[in-house]
DNA sequence: CTTTGTGCAAAGCCTTTGCACTCGC
DNA sequence: GCGAGTGCAAAGGCTTTGCACAAAG
């Protein structure tokens, strides 16, 4: 994630308006590490900013995936998350509790035969692995198990 | 995709039934190699029986991914679509189409150290390329670019 | 017969959109 | 000022659910 600065010049120049609602957008994805939903976004902007709307938030996320500042997720049912690092990573999601979590390794050798498969030609490569992570795997010094 | 006589038993098995409606959706499933969403299952069972509904379909459906005999894939937004072959494989996505293709590569080296990174624990691990397909990278022999 | 499955329609969740007002530029 | 952005509320896609009837076991 850029930092609110450059975000605001990229959208000068793209000649869409710098806002209140935008900067608090962008200052929140950038201090986060996490995979927030819209809603989440929204929750988190409305403690500073009570009246701006979830539509904001939505054109805002929108709008910053739209030039390349943010991915946005789709790892499961229920609401896409949007993730503010886009370095080329990969992902860890927890079955058990939902949690995503960014892996920075090097699995460029994830590779097709010269990138191409009976002419498809790729573009990107994302690995996604699923398990359970450290809390849910071992419920122990958290709480007890509740189900 | 087990044939419909597994499922039938499987089914059986647990104690739920087998019904017209559910053989139907057995045979679509197992006769394709793409990947339906539940609204096109809906729509070719349709064909062969009229009065069969959606809910059904995705009860069915449900049923299925439970039983661990059908995967739900989520690799964008719009509509979950549904893969029939549960054999562990990966998938190539057009950016452009929306086509999705199986991919059978030994990428079994994707792999992380001890299959754990920070106390995650790791149970499946699944690739999705991205790209343009054939059709969608050269539309020269199958129709002039439409925009 | 009992219990699950089915069809229909309504509700639910997530996201987008129409409209009138506001405000960055 | 002009036009993009905003807030509100309503609509839109995809999926689930309540109810009463039908049918599998």
């Amino acid at each position: 994630m850029k930092s609110s600065e450059e975000l605001t010049a990229l959208f000068r120049a793209r000649e869409k308006r710098v806002t209140p609602q935008r900067q608090a957008i962008f200052s929140i994805l950038g201090g986060t590490d996490r995979h927030p939903t819209a809603e989440s976004v929204y929750e988190t902007a409305r403690r500073q900013m009570p009246t701006i709307s979830l539509r904001t938030v939505y054109q805002t996320l929108n709008d910053l995936a739209a030039m390349g500042e943010l991915h946005q997720l789709h790892l499961g049912p229920g609401p896409s998350r949007f993730d503010p690092n886009t370095d080329p990573h990969h992902h860890l999601v927890c079955e058990s509790c939902g949690e995503v979590v960014d892996l920075h390794a090097d699995l460029t050798d994830v590779r097709l035969p010269d990138d191409i498969v009976e002419g498809f030609r790729i573009m990107s490569t994302e690995v996604v692995f699923r398990g359970r992570c450290t809390t849910c795997a071992d419920p122990v010094d958290d709480a007890m198990a509740v189900a």
